[in-house]
DNA sequence: CGCGGCTGTCACGCGCGCGTCATGTGCGTG
DNA sequence: CACGCACATGACGCGCGCGTGACAGCCGCG
């Protein structure tokens, strides 16, 4: 993935704190400390996302998001902006303005680096069309279809459910009644072994394709979806 | 382009600002706080588009919907849908719904604009020329014809309706009961299974021409026509 | 008035896929 | 190291969803 972030922030700590987690999490930093240097940054390269101080010197965090909103380079270029608590008031109003997303100061790095992550998938157009992607494994919710590499595979309606659930929400534990009530209607009333099955057939689909390790089982627990 | 839009939203706040952003982003606006209230707006003028909140008083935006899909002057209308985080529930995704597409709240109105903008890309291409095409298969609308090839095909009435609809929306899941909101009209009051039968006689009039595996069941859901 | 085309409903039958059970296997624990 | 628990896996039967042919009402037409 690799995208890079411009962060425009004029606090020289928050910007190199800022800086140094993003980094960490595996971003491309460019950072600026008003809106002239962010411009600069901009035409050397144009960023995957911008983070955008709210109260910068001179030009306004706004104002800035305004001016690349003009600008035919960097209008698709998704914004988050960053607020102090006390402006939390104007939330609708940063909205407004453009930005696709606001956190608010002060800010834990992990849910920052979440805000990120959600925007970019959600502005690359994956999840616009109900699309569910994971490494090489697609699923489309509206056309009920799974994809492996672009070739379709054949699905039953329980093992796409629970694929559907668990590319949804990827990296978390689930136990066997969570799964029941998600993937099931709440009604039924349907042995907890059940649950077991099912993923068995999940993973023999995905098997041919090396991907079943992605069902794992934690045990004592439930199941997670995940690459790893 | 300005397209017409129309909003159905109780909440005033929300509604202004949605509009007013839309207003901004070049959409022609048309506002209703209520369901009857937007029957009335639609009675004035047929808007290109419109933004549905799933939760409204009295009537709730789902009927709203299914009762505009009865509707003749209404029924190629597309749909998005406004629903609360809270309602996200996996089982209630966007399909259940009858709507083209659906945007969680709290949304960024960028991607409120891009959304609209994709659906509406999606839909405009369908009624351009009157002419739809999908591998050697030609549908005009205009006409009420079908072609295979270039060579005329006899096609009832229904079955017509039918392939125009499945045409003009590949790729995706319908319920019967969608099926029959965008396909029948709303006085009639008709058996879900009757779907059934006209997909099976939309079939019998493709399957000379090796094209009836383009309408294909979806176990448990519904059908959905596509190519592959 | 009779005929043909078209529509919606029904009943029947088949086969898929769902849920349960019995058995096999491996991991963690005392 | 051995026991027990939790999960994996294969087999099986039943129910339900869907395909399909038949049929009755409806309408327009000759």
């Amino acid at each position: 993935m690799q995208a890079t972030i411009l962060l425009v922030e004029d606090e020289a700590e928050v910007r190199e704190m800022v800086s140094r987690v993003l980094s960490r999490e595996g971003f491309d930093m460019m950072t600026a400390a008003d809106a002239p240097e962010g411009q600069q940054r901009i035409s050397e390269q144009v960023p995957d996302l911008m983070l955008v101080d709210w109260m910068l010197p001179s030009t306004s965090g706004i104002e800035f998001v305004r001016r690349c909103r003009r600008d035919e380079l960097t209008r698709e270029v998704p914004v988050i902006m960053l607020t102090a608590r006390a402006e939390e008031g104007d939330r609708i109003h940063g909205l407004e303005t453009g930005a696709d997303d606001y956190v608010t100061k002060p800010f834990s790095p992990r849910e920052l680096a979440a805000r990120i992550r959600a925007v970019l998938r959600r502005t690359s157009g994956q999840d616009s069309e109900g699309m569910l992607t994971a490494g090489k494994l697609s699923l489309s919710t509206v056309s009920h279809r799974v994809w492996v590499d672009d070739a379709p595979i054949d699905i039953g309606p329980t093992e796409f459910r629970l694929l559907r659930f668990f590319m949804g929400h990827p990296e978390r534990v689930y136990t066997r009644a969570q799964l029941l009530d998600h993937v099931w209607s709440r009604e039924v009333l349907v042995e907890e072994r059940t649950v077991d099955v099912h993923v068995l057939r999940l993973r023999k689909l995905l098997r041919p394709h090396g991907l079943d390790a992605a069902v794992q089982t934690v045990r004592g627990v439930g199941y997670r979806f995940s690459l790893d």
